[in-house]
Order: C-alpha cells, then structure tokens, then sequence
DNA sequence: TTTT
DNA sequence: TTTT
C-alpha cells in the first residue's frame, strides 16, 4: 500500500499554526499548484491543495512561509471525515505534509526543514468515523481549515 | 509546479463508467490504501482516495478491474467544484489517474494499461467557478462520483 | 509496474543539448540535490542525479536553465548499458524527465516545460544489450554523459 | 530540495543481507520495472533498478522477498562512488527505500514493512570522496552490489 | 462512506 | 475559494 505524493507551488495565503489540547504544533496551509495545460479559453488553471504539517515542520511552516512563497510538499493524501453544520458528514482530502521545502530565494536562505524533534510522542492517525471526542453540538466545522480559533484539533488527528 | 501523486491501494467497489456528451469513456473508482501505522486503539486505518481516469485507460479500468483489485495510480490531483444541492458551492479534492496498473495475479495477467488513443481530441481540464454548462438547476450532485446516472459530465473536465 | 521520481535541485553546469541522427533534440544535465539530514562530520551531502530530457523540452532546458538553476523534474528511472573503452559493459541508471520545471525568480519568468510537439514521431526506449549501431570500435563512451561531441546517440534510445 | 522514488516492480533475484561492522541490517536487491511502450522491435523491456534498504526493513525484504517477488518501493535516489578495481572511481546511482511494500498474495498474508527500530542509532548517510575507512587496496568491489561477502559495509554509509 |  |  503506498501512498505519495509531491507537490511545488504556491501558498494562497499565510499558514495557519494551531496547537493541539497536549501542545502539540499543526500547521494549515493551501498551495496552488498551476497546471501545465490550457482549457477551452486558453487560460491556465491550478489546483488549491489543502495540506496539513506537524510538530516542528509546522512551526517552520509558520515562521518561514507565508502568502506566495514558492514551496515544495513530501507527503501523503488523508482522507477524514467530520460531523457537518448541518449534521451530515462532511468529506475531506488533503495532503500531510511529511517534509515542506521552502523555494524562495528571499534573503538567499533556501531553508530546509527536516523531520526532527517530537520523537517521544507515540502519535497516530485517525479517520474516526464517530466524533465522541467533540461533545460540543454547537461546533462543527471543519477543525483544521475552518479559518478558526485554535481550538478542537485532537490529539486524535496526529500521524505517524 | 508540479503534482504527482502516486497510490497502491484496493478497489472499495466496482469502477463506474461513463461517457462525456462527446463520447469520451471516463470511469471513476475509489482506492483503498491502508496506512502504515496504528491509531491509540491499536487498529490499521485506511484513507479512501477518489480517482478520474479518462479515454481507453477508462474502459480498461471498467473491464480489468472490480471492488477489491489491486491497483496502482500514477497521476496527479485536482481540484474542482460545483454548487451542491443546498446551492452552496462544494469542493472536491481528487486524483486524475494518468496511467493505472493492475496489480492482481488473476489469471496470471497483471495487465498494464499504457497511455494511447484519442490523440487528436485536444481536450483540457477545468476548475470552472461558473456553471452555466449545467443549465439544469434540479440537477446538483456532484457529476462524477454521485453514484448516478451517466449524464452531465461535461467534455470541460477532460485533463490534457 | 510504476516508476515515478520527482526531484528538486539545482544544475552542476549548463546542460548539454545534441541531436540524434533523425534530428530529435536530447539534453543531459546533472541536478544536484542536497540531503535533509547530515553525516557524522555535520556536513550536508548532496546526491548528483544524471537526467535526459527529449524533444521540445530539451531545448527550453538549453534555453532556459543553466550552471546553478533551481529546477524540479518529474521523470521516471532508466537503465542502460553499453560497452565501455576496455571492452566490458558499462551500467548507467539515470533519470528521463517527462517534464521539467524552471523554479528560478529570474526576470520574474518562472517558466514552464509543458510536453508538445514532436507528437508524430513514434519513438521508442531502449535498453539495447547489443550494440551494433555503433560499429566504431573505437568510439566506446558514454554516447550521452562523456561531455564529448554531439554524436553517436542512437534514435533507438528515444522514450515513449 | 526534493528526492523521492516509488517503484512497483519484481525482484530479479533474492535479496542480499548483510550487517555493517556495528551489526546494522542492510539488505540489497534490484527491482526490474517493465516499461508501458514497447521499442521498434515491439518488445516491451525494463528498467533494472538496485534498492538499498536499512534496519528492520532489511531484515523484513530478506525473509520476505524473493526472486520474483512483486514488490512496491517507496524511497529516494542516491549517488555514491568509490575505486574500482583498476583504481578509477566508479560512480553509482540506487535507491534507498524508506519503506517496503509486499504486494505478492502469497499465502494471502500481503505483508506490509512499516519503518521501525533502531530509532536510538543516530546514524547518517555518505557521499564520502575519500575512501580511508577501506584501507585494503586489495579489495575494490562496489560493497553492496558485488554478489560479495558480507563485509566492507560502512556505518559511513547509512542513511537518516 | 468504503478495500484485503 | 485562493498563488505568481
């Protein structure tokens, strides 16, 4: 079973750092991704990925991405799901990131970021069907790309 | 820009196949891919990945493979949308299969579906904001993974 | 049977642009891309990735890249031999780009290698264990990497 | 700076283990990848790919792979060099896997090599120019892939 | 709304 | 609901 992806482009706008309940980082960002090709109109699409980064990457996520910059994402495509406003179930794939690289050349840094740190931690993923783990009816947008406070990521949602 | 995206998973069902109003085969299917690691209960999850493969690769997926085959996925994502029942507009993130191999020893015929026909089509791929290809309003699932009937999937989806 | 590689680097020196006996534009370049963690004497390694590129893109890699560009290449691995200067084969593994991509902010261009052209040509890969086209014996380098003259490569090494 | 592979594909042979001086697996095996176009004669040829792969996923290749074995691999590209036996420098291109994956349904057990172990090692990996850690001008071999003994491995050469 |  |  593999699963991999790779991506280069753009963010659409600044990262989004949260913290789980145990303090754990997460990061949130959209990279548009032009495509090589034209349609009808002869103009050029992209398509806006959502992607997710954890721990120390997602702190230099933060610090070193923000609206435009060119970056690079290692990961994999997850899939999860959560209880809707409405009370359907709501869909969601995005990609975690396993390794982001920045690809300005702002103040020829050209910085790196490799997994590191959090070792300790014993994570794991989670594509939990039933959402015991938010008991608050009230809330329930997406926990991760709701343009939200930094709330109601579970410890639950960590991978790897 | 890039965007490459590849899987080894199981089908979770039977590939659907259907026809744009210009008679182009393109089948969707959804990949099963099994992660690595364990959540806190101790249990292997799985993230379902929706694919697109278009022209002869489509009707070879359509006829080689069926809900739980092996397969492989080397293409890259997309992302469209469209306005949903509620006239709200929904997101779809999904992998556009450029090629799809077969990994089952049925038969002994590990099948490999390479990449040919419909050359002179001059197609292209679309993340339209705007509708109006879709003049029917009673009409809003989702074109291609809504488990219906073989319409309203417009020859403006064709990647490349 | 999938084989993908994706890579981000930068340039060793200009790339070299020749041309098969049919005319067909072939360029070699050699990516450098540096390793995310460091060796015991806290140096930062890179891996020297040898790379082949046909057609239309192999002249925008001539155009548009040079000694220290910052590129990206999708490609896959390839494998070849060929008889070396003391008679005994030579085993060359190597990466043929099916698009490359210019990352560098340079005159704001940031251009792209989209796949076109040479569309009628029907070529083919290789991987030749006999080597009677090339019946000079006393021409046994590397036809693609010997920083040589732009001869000896065959049309039979032209991919898909 | 981005390197990733993924390869499915049948082992040519058994796999090689062999432990370095400190007593880590590493295990070698070459991978052949059938190409999906088929050259001017109308055969369909391959790509011989050489995969490295360390620690317990070693261990797991060797007593689970076998000549013939279908198998997917997800990792990166190195290059390394070292003197050959007539005293120039041969330079190599493989892949190390990070992950292997069994896709043979051998006794329907369909196995999967999560990374894990050996996490206190702290190793790295290699590039070196200089080859003082073989003082035995006798021995010029390459050390992974010379069908040799199970000696000569560096710990120099591990990786991450 | 899921595969082995 | 988007980047250059």
């Amino acid at each position: 079973m593999l699963n991999r992806v790779v991506l280069v482009g753009r963010l659409t706008k600044d990262p989004d750092l949260r913290y789980t309940p145990s303090g754990v980082p997460v990061a949130t960002f959209t990279i548009a991704v032009n495509r090589t090709f034209s349609n009808q109109q002869g103009e050029r699409e992209a398509d806006f990925i959502n992607c997710v980064v954890w721990r120390k990457q997602a702190e230099n996520v933060a610090n070193f991405l923000k609206k435009g910059s060119l970056a690079g994402v290692d990961g994999r495509i997850q899939t999860r799901n959560y209880e809707g406003q409405d009370g359907k179930r709501v869909y969601v794939t995005e990609v975690v990131a396993e390794s982001v690289q920045f690809l300005e050349p702002k103040g020829s840094s050209n910085r790196e970021f490799s997994p590191s740190g959090y070792q300790n931690e014993n994570p794991f993923g989670s594509n939990n069907q039933n959402q015991q783990r938010n008991p608050n009816p009230s809330r329930n947008a997406d926990p991760f790309f709701d343009n939200g406070q930094p709330i109601d990521i579970s410890d639950d949602d960590l991978p790897f």
